[in-house]
DNA sequence: CTGTTAGCGCCTTCAA
DNA sequence: TTGAAGGCGCTAACAG
């Protein structure tokens, strides 16, 4: 293939271990003369440094990688703009795996991958991941962390929204904008993430003493399709007054559902999702959304990624914030 | 770190020579006995194997690298699980890497970063090379192919929609509805593509013996932003009866522009979007698009990068096709 | 400041 | 069918 450093020594008349000073920058280490000679050579033979041989000797790599859930996530987006921002800063490199859908399979696959590569780190953004693939990653000896999903009892360490408050704050906005039968739509019953929105929707309902009915809460996974089931469930004629939205796709999903049942939004019902992506945007009405901070979750995973001290790494969350737009409105 | 093949070597009582046969699956030339007794001497040892190690002496990878031009190209998405499809079939490992909008220093640190690792194929997905970097990724003899964009005079070989059907067939579906004065919006102007799909439009306007004015076209980048700011420019009292949308947000943008100009879509004006991505789906009304084949571009890129003889490769052009919804309608 | 030497973990002849 | 030996391209002591 191209050029070695013991093609570019030759040619500058320099020993292998002088090139490999230079070109790896370990300043102090040699004359400025040298390097300009070296530098020249290297570029005359269009020399591309050889990672694998790195590597393979420093045992240590540049990289960092990101595995994704899948590509339909659209916050995933965010996260890794944060990620990449912070990498460039240090002069990291980053990698991206996609793993599916709860898909074992492939979750191994990705982190063998990663795995078999020594990356410097692994950020895996909404990741649930399948418990068998536990141990692979944690006996690999790499600093990694969960983005934008929370685990019982430490499982792992994580940064994410703080979801039962996403939960108990989506439902007192409502509650104070004088709503009382509010449905929660949408969200993955069977997730912890969508577990504990849950609870705090029931928290808050509770803490203003309203009732609530098992038929306010629909399951689904997050998805446009989800969307529109929870609205259809709900009805034509239905009783409530807002909807707290599991995601902005499934918010858009209550909307078009909503509509088709000649159900004005936010005049007959209220809708606030979760997420707070630039779908909330292009939609009309705009959708009110509890918005989280992505991209934040980004930059604060790769810091504390790169920080150390995952094994004694204590919960924290990025914030979370009510952005207001034209989607929900007040009630009585 | 863990375990080599030495380590396995020692552990079953056979040379290391033998362990890497049977571990990578060199049949044919080790015995089933001793096979047994270094998997699960492996196993027991938690061997992962060093790919820098691998791939320092094989000289070839088992990964192909995907750039993709920022997180915000919404098609990109359709056309990587084409091709993660390929390489699962493959059994291939790709990764993703971000270059940025017109970025020169990280598209050239992508390229970087991924020739250094030897990666077996390169596939850039709607990446509009910087000229400065032609260089790097014709020298580094490892196969590339662009996705989703075109290039005058054979600069690079790449898979892409044929743009200017695209803006050719956009326009006559809607002069067939018997529009006349119709817009065409929010392209980039100074790139290839766009130049292509309004060379379509003027052709079907030519042809139809129709008359156009520079004000009916509207330059951008395929932003949301600048579908607004084209309904803006068209104005209130537009006599377009009809727009072509450079991409799907774009058209979104039109959408809410002339919903904010009480201009009504369909029965005021006709939108067509180009891309026909999973929004087109999601907004009310629902828009009509010149429907891209991304995942067909991901599959056919993987075929095409992997077939080889990429050095007489000749032009080739997924599908499109007119997905009817309801922003358009005939006119008169 | 620079050259020499010895591997990193693995694959691959060559011989047995 | 297996083992021994050499080397991929690079870095990291250790001398000088």
């Amino acid at each position: 293939m191209g050029a070695t450093i013991k093609d570019i020594a030759e040619l500058a008349g320099v020993s292998p271990a002088t090139v490999s000073r230079v070109l790896s920058g370990q300043s102090d280490f040699y004359s400025e003369k040298t390097a300009r000679r070296v530098h020249r050579a290297a570029k005359k033979l269009g020399y591309q440094k050889n990672t694998s041989a790195v590597e393979l000797v420093t045992k240590t790599s540049k990289t960092i990688a990101v595995i994704v859930s899948s590509t339909q996530t659209n916050f995933a987006d965010q996260i890794i703009d944060g990620i990449q921002e912070q990498a460039m800063q240090k002069d990291l490199n980053v990698i991206i795996l996609y793993a599916g859908e709860k898909n074992a399979k492939l979750q191994k696959r990705a982190l063998e991958t990663v795995i078999e590569r020594s990356v410097l780190g692994i950020l895996l953004v909404a990741i649930d991941l399948d418990p068998s693939n536990d141990n692979l990653l944690r006996s690999a000896n790499i600093p990694f962390l969960f983005l934008s999903i929370c685990f019982r009892n430490h499982r792992f360490p994580f940064i994410s929204s703080d979801d039962f408050k996403i939960g108990y704050q989506a439902t007192t906005y409502l509650i104070e904008k004088g709503h009382v039968k509010i449905g929660f739509a949408a969200a993955d019953l069977e997730s912890f993430t969508g577990q504990l929105r849950l609870a705090g929707y029931r928290r808050a309902m509770d803490e203003y003493q309203l009732p609530t009915s098992p038929d306010w809460v629909s399951d689904g996974d997050f998805a446009y399709e989800d969307g529109v089931l929870a609205m259809k469930q709900y009805g034509e004629e239905t009783q409530l007054t807002a909807v707290i939205a599991s995601s902005d796709l499934a918010a858009i999903g209550i909307l078009n559902q909503a509509q088709a049942f000649n159900v004005k939004v936010p005049n007959d019902l209220s809708v606030v999702s979760i997420d707070g992506t630039y779908l909330c945007n292009i939609v009309r009405p705009r959708i009110t959304s509890v918005t989280q901070s992505f991209r934040e979750m980004g930059i604060k995973g790769m810091q504390t990624l790169l920080g150390g001290k995952l094994d004694q790494f204590d919960l924290l969350y990025t914030g979370i914030g009510i952005t207001e737009r034209e989607s929900a409105k007040s009630h009585g």
